[in-house]
RNA sequence: GGGCCGGUAGAUCAGCGGUAGAUCGCCUGCUUUGCAAGCAGGAGGUCUCGGGUUCAAAUCCCGACCGGUCCA
């Protein structure tokens, strides 16, 4: 080993006479003021000795306690409100997972500032990973607050390490009391999301109440420091990422049994009040937290097996099944306490529970909510619980959309109840059919049908009355299910990066542009300028052409690549060459009125449909144009005309369409999250489209300057592309007078066919269709009938190795195809039929069901002047003579 | 974004290459007239759509569309 400095080894930690040690049983390093101190502080090496003797000088709520943090940290540190904990900002996550998350990837990589330097939030993270853990370790949440004091530091320095552990020791120990001795600081690398860097991990009395993150690593494949496996070199930006769980202290701070009490004490009375669960004794309960606390690794009837031995030290003598029934339905209640306040968090933040993305994880919150609550037969709602957790969470989450959470509360309960009962059935069917439902079974129901192992349990066992064992790796198996499968990675081209200065930003209507070519490829060139807009942000790229040494050279395609733009050309032409570009303009004209009039739409749907619309997806064409949004329903007719007339409504009103260049910061201020509606770029500033009064989002497309152009806008079709998201078909401008006129020219010639009036042919067609299939029944009845009386009149012979009909008919192609099927039913082994449809030819078909080939029997019958086809069971000729009887009985008498 | 199921009568589903079925519901009649009643009879299907394979496709293959579900 080289010898470095460490880069932990702190002046603050000199001079307040800490010392750096190896734990003795984890053998990390550590950073201590208690000279006696062995172990690092952080479970399993050292035990939970906050319960019952909190260590902080008072208690607190969770609102004190943060506000003890913000009010601390306000002196020299400006707060920043909380953001949202869906992410409209990026798009590689699903959900806020830590404060830093807020300013990843703008900030981090240096690209925009910081909306305050040095700055102090609370922000509410979600981490879905801990779900299986929520209730059953005293100690894990979904939801929880991640409170910091950043800082960045670029060329000026704001503060670094030493400050920042001093911070950090300040609040610990002379805000909230906690005796020096106790805070340990436990080293360790860090990273994530790109970053890296070194950590201090703070522990207290056995509780993990912080981490201190000295980012100053990018991931760089030819980095030289690793950490987890992938290389790290330096970068200039170096930040100060700190995270202190809210919900730690306060449960530090009150030293009960678990976090769950410490933390929303009103809600886990107002549960246990009102259902079977019931708290259990406190020491039994710490005896449980404890044990979670340090066997991390092992599973959880291990853990249980571990328990009940020292709750029987303290003189309570339970069983395995007392004990599983008390600890599972205070767990349950545990559970709908936690989940609860995340559906909080989901629906202030409009996300629709759905089968993908976030709404993915909001409909397993509401699911496993819905079992929990039936577990313990909890007499209350959800929807009263996720209010009460607003009721004190007010000062973090400032919206409450109630008739929204309602509406999707009751949409949820519905729908999970249909898929209960139509599981029921399912289970039942496999049972009857298999008598035993085996682990891979287990599996595959809920893989397919999202049937519960438990539940799948209790109806077998209802049915048969066995037992059957949940595995205990289930959840690790159904993960396993789905990890071989490697996500299709896009393959980037490279180009040399030469900038190329956009035209169609300063002036959207020009058509003529000279440039340079700068690089010229392989059916490709690269200008210092151009006019073409490259496709981006839902609108196609622009065509057109070039003209070099007088002749025309078509452009296929434009591409950006970062602030390079490619020109996909047929033909070449030379780099340093001087051209001229023309630009389709009708074409361009058509995709800018469909983009303006997305925004537009899509400002009218927010205002007609709700808060809770984002843009999902969107691609403007030349024809129509479509936009998918958030949205729990198909759009009814009404809805949709509502949003036409208010289209035509701000048409009319001529609204202008501006676009200005505003800070990140700025434009999150005055215009909320709302701005981030398509893809994100990094760049220090936004480019805002608003149409004055409707709508204002990021936007780097070409735009109208005023409503008014566009004339007038019409929907032509809505679909569900996947639940929670509808595809809106509209166009708008030209495109809708075309539309229209291609709608009126079909009617026209329905009219003319029908001789019917406009109005009338809807109840035309209708007439028509039924006729139809009233006629097409009736031949098939009278097809049926001539196929039967062929049958009937049949002439049997009999012979050892079965029966031989020879029938005659005047069938139709599609006849004999119905008396083909029909005969294969018969007893018969042997079928010649002559068929007679009128004309000169006669139609020979045999078929044969034993072990006699068809051919051979027509090549016998019909000599040479046939051509034989077919198959040994269905062999086919045709002939224009006709075929003696005797003939026939002499092939048949030979077989 | 990916995986796995599925789409057949009003509802729930069976059939999985040889003329489209069951149960419930519906209609008619009888028997009873008291609680998911009994008996007899009957109506009700472009087997999601489009291609392909085959003499023959609800059935096998490919593709769309729609729905369910799990994972990220």
């Amino acid at each position: 080993m080289t010898e470095q400095k460490n880069p932990l080894e702190l002046k603050f930690f000199s001079d307040n006479r800490f010392t750096r040690k190896q734990c003795s049983n984890c053998h990390h390093y550590f950073w201590t003021g208690d000279p006696g101190r062995k172990t690092c502080g952080d479970p399993p090496c050292d035990r939970y000795t906050f319960i019952n003797t909190p260590p902080v000088s008072r208690k607190y709520t969770l609102d004190e306690m943060r506000e003890e943090f913000i009010s601390f940290f306000r002196d020299g540190h400006t707060f920043i409100s909380p953001y949202p904990v869906v992410p409209r900002w990026r798009d590689d996550v699903l959900l806020v997972n830590a404060s830093i998350y807020d300013f990843q990837p703008h900030v981090t990589s240096g690209v925009v500032p910081p909306p305050a330097n040095p700055l102090v939030m609370s922000q509410p993270s979600i981490r879905m990973v801990d779900v299986d853990n929520v209730g059953k370790t005293g100690r894990h949440l979904t939801t929880f607050e991640m409170m910091c004091h950043d800082s960045f530091n670029n060329r000026k320095q704001v503060y670094w390490k030493e400050e920042t552990v001093s911070y950090c020791h300040s609040f610990l120990t002379e805000k909230l009391g906690i005796e020096p001795k106790l805070v340990t600081y436990k080293e360790k690398p860090w990273s994530g999301g790109g970053n890296g860097g070194n950590a201090l991990e703070v522990l207290v009395e056995g509780l993990e109440v912080a981490t201190l993150v000295f980012m100053d690593m990018v991931a760089d494949p030819e980095g030289t420091t690793e950490i987890d496996g992938l290389t790290y070199s330096p970068m200039e930006l170096k930040v100060v990422d700190t995270g202190y769980g809210l919900e730690r202290l306060t449960w530090l701070s009150q030293g009960t049994p678990t976090v769950y009490e410490a933390i929303y004490p009103g809600i886990v009375d107002h549960v246990l009040e009102n259902s079977d669960a019931s708290l259990i004794d406190r020491r039994i309960l710490e005896i449980i937290v404890q044990n979670f606390a340090e066997h991390e690794d092992l599973h959880e009837n291990e853990i249980i097996r571990l328990i009940l031995p020292e709750v029987a030290r303290i003189g309570n003598n339970m069983t395995e099944e007392e004990f599983l029934k008390e600890y599972n339905t205070l767990k349950s209640a545990f559970v709908v306490a936690d989940h609860t306040r995340t559906l909080l968090l989901l629906f202030s933040d409009y996300v629709i529970p759905s089968n993908v993305k976030a709404g993915y994880l909001a409909r397993l919150l509401i699911r496993r909510t819905l079992r929990h609550i039936e577990l313990i037969n909890f007499r209350g709602t959800m929807e009263e619980l996720i209010e009460m957790h607003w009721e004190s969470l007010r000062n973090i989450v400032k919206n409450y959309p109630r008739d929204f959470v309602h509406l999707m509360l009751q949409e949820e309960a519905e729908k999970y109840q249909e898929t209960l009962e139509k599981g029921r059935g399912i289970v039942e069917r496999s049972l009857s059919r298999q008598k035993e439902i085996k682990p891979d079974d287990l599996l595959k129901l809920y893989d397919s049908y999202g049937l519960h192992p438990d539940f799948v349990a209790s109806i077998v066992k209802e049915k048969t009355g066995k037992v059957i064992e949940v595995p205990d790796d289930f959840h690790t198996r159904v993960i396993s299910l789905h990890d071989n499968v490697e996500p299709g990675k896009k393959r980037e081209l490279q180009f040399p990066s030469i900038k190329t200065r956009p035209l169609y930003y300063d002036d959207v209507r020009i058509s003529e542009f000279n440039a340079i070519v700068m690089d010229s490829g392989n059916g490709y060139i690269i200008l210092n300028q151009t006019a073409f807009y490259p496709e981006g942000g839902g609108q196609p790229t622009d065509l057109g052409y070039f003209v070099y040494r007088g002749k025309k050279i078509q452009v296929k395609k434009v591409e950006r690549y970062g602030d390079t733009i490619v020109h996909w050309i047929e033909g070449d032409i030379p780099k340093s060459s001087r051209i001229m570009g023309h630009i389709d303009t009708f074409r361009r004209h058509r995709l800018m009125a469909h983009h303006s009039a997305t925004h537009l739409i899509l400002g009218v749907m927010k205002e007609i449909l709700g808060p809770h619309v984002w843009q999902f997806g969107v691609q403007k064409g030349v024809e129509t144009s479509r936009i998918d949004i958030t949205h729990y329903r198909k759009l009814s007719d009404e809805d949709i005309r509502k949003i036409e007339r208010r289209c035509l409504e701000l048409i009319r009103e001529g609204r202008n369409i501006r676009v200005k260049n505003v800070d990140w910061n700025k434009a999150i201020e005055k215009y909320g999250f709302s701005v981030f509606q398509g893809g994100v770029p990094l760049s220090p500033k936004l480019r805002l489209v608003e149409i004055e009064g409707v709508d204002v989002e990021g936007c780097g497309g070409t735009h109208l300057s005023n409503t008014s152009e566009l004339g007038f806008l019409k929907i032509v079709n809505t679909e569900s592309v996947q639940e929670g998201i509808q595809r809106i078909t509209f166009v708008a401008g030209e495109a809708a007078l075309e539309y229209v006129q291609g709608i009126y020219a079909s009617a026209r010639a329905l009219q003319s066919a029908l001789a019917t009036d406009i109005s009338e042919i809807p109840g035309r067609v209708q007439s028509i269709v039924r006729e139809n299939i009233e006629l097409k029944k009736e031949k098939e009845a009278l097809l049926k009938r001539n196929v039967n009386k062929t049958i009937d009149q049949a002439e049997v012979l009999e012979y050892p190795w079965g029966g031989a009909a020879v029938m005659r008919s005047n069938l139709t192609e599609e006849g004999m195809k119905l008396l083909a099927k029909a005969l294969f039913s018969k007893p018969y082994k042997l079928f010649l039929i002559i068929n007679d449809a009128g004309g000169s030819e006669y139609g020979y078909v045999v078929i044969s069901k034993g072990k006699v080939d068809g051919r051979t029997v027509l090549a016998s019958i019909l000599g040479s002047t046939a051509e034989v086809g077919g198959t040994p069971s269905y062999s086919t000729a045709v002939s224009h003579e006709t075929v003696d009887e005797n003939l026939i009985k002499e092939v048949f008498d030979k077989l």
